[in-house]
DNA sequence: TTTAGCATTACGGATTTCCGTAAAAAACCA
DNA sequence: TGGTTTTTTACGGAAATCCGTAATGCTAAA
């Protein structure tokens, strides 16, 4: 089993939960991060001690405060983590459920695992521990099926930014002209419409205020 | 000190912070409900036994499962227990932070404290049960400023109504057929039209769909 | 009762969105 | 290469919005 462990999440009622099961399935070293920042220098340190981490377990979001955080979230972190050493596992553990953000999680930064907080969340962190140190990915039920492509048939990043965009008050047109300013394309009005169009089908939407706010429930933006 | 308490929250580990909390401070009975329905159940059960609870902590959002729900979220069940049950306190554990729904718990539901969750959660929500146990009201620093008012001048629910069914998929002239319908008034498409003019001036909006997306984050609807 | 002030409604024109069709351009493919 | 499909752009009319102004109605004060 893992013998030394690096919990990153702020909130200490929920790291208490994680602590106990951690120590119960026997790992000795469990450290605790409130800020993603000190998630890394901790990992940084570790390292440079020559006596690293063999697990990262972060949430997603973090509480603000008057600290300025290098890194803002919990995918900043994992997939700046992954990046300079591959070799420590991510378990990304977080109330979250937004299958695009497990697909970019797991596909996209490589992290091992991605639980859903809920009510059996710590038993499914559980079987994650286990599953990512047999070098085996873990999702939750819940987000099981985030990786199974044909799901909510391609939205892609193209149409994210015109939801942006639109839901940052520009006009259709003036969309077109920021994407024409910024080479983004294509950049007509009549395609920016035409995109538009295709997204209220896909989303039953019966006009632009009503798809903004459902891509803003799912939290597409 | 309170000796019996029923905990409504459905994650464990949440639980588990707060049950060491409690315990620690000496509440000798703890009770855990992982559904916002067994809550209520077992609060008439212990009143209907004559032993009943003397406090409720109660999270706002319950994560979905198979079982359907009579109370969809904390508040519904705040609101029915303080009806039914005035005597029983009530402190309300939630990650939301949005001042207006902490208002309506306050001052339409009059639970007895509003407790963030985060950094310091549990350190405030030990500070809430004393207070609670005092017969004051409790509210994190965060959200301490909810009940001032003169804050965000006078949104009142006709105003929210207007954007809640805007932010359903409804033209302003449907919304004047709803208001007709059901006897709200003004509701001329003149006086829609006007009354969303004068809140995109107010949320410095340009159009509706800009507003829709504001609210939206501001968490008014 | 009259009048002033305010809220509600009505109206009209400019702009934007909505939606279908079609031309132009680009990508694809024997 | 020429032909086909797909993507992008263009255009036009209907509907909805945005926005100012004006008419109507209601209430309270003189």
């Amino acid at each position: 089993m893992f013998t030394k462990v690096l919990v990153s999440e702020d909130m200490d009622d929920i790291h208490k939960g994680v602590y106990t099961l951690l120590t119960d399935i026997g790992v000795l070293e469990v450290q605790q991060a409130q800020y993603s920042d000190d998630a890394y220098l901790k990992i940084r340190k570790a390292i440079f001690d020559e006596a690293p981490y063999q697990l990262l377990i972060t949430d997603l979001s973090f509480k603000q405060d008057h600290r300025e955080q290098r890194f803002k979230s919990g995918e900043a972190l994992a997939k700046a983590i992954k990046q300079e050493y591959p070799n420590l596992k991510i378990i990304v553990y977080s109330v979250e459920n937004r299958l695009q953000r497990v697909r970019t999680l797991i596909n996209e930064y490589h992290v091992d695992a991605y639980v859903c907080k809920g009510r059996k969340g710590l038993l499914e962190l559980s079987k994650a521990i286990t599953s990512v140190y047999n070098n085996e990915t873990y999702l939750s039920p819940e987000v099981a099926n985030a990786l199974s492509p044909k799901n909510e048939l391609e939205i892609d990043n193209y149409d994210i930014e015109i939801l942006k965009q639109l839901s940052n008050g520009l006009s259709q047109e003036e969309i077109s002209q920021y994407f024409k300013a910024n080479n983004i394309f294509p950049n007509s009005l009549s395609s920016i419409e035409k995109r538009l169009n295709k997204l209220r089908i896909q989303f039953k939407a019966n006009n632009a205020i009503h798809l903004v706010a459902l891509v803003k429930d799912l939290g597409l933006i």
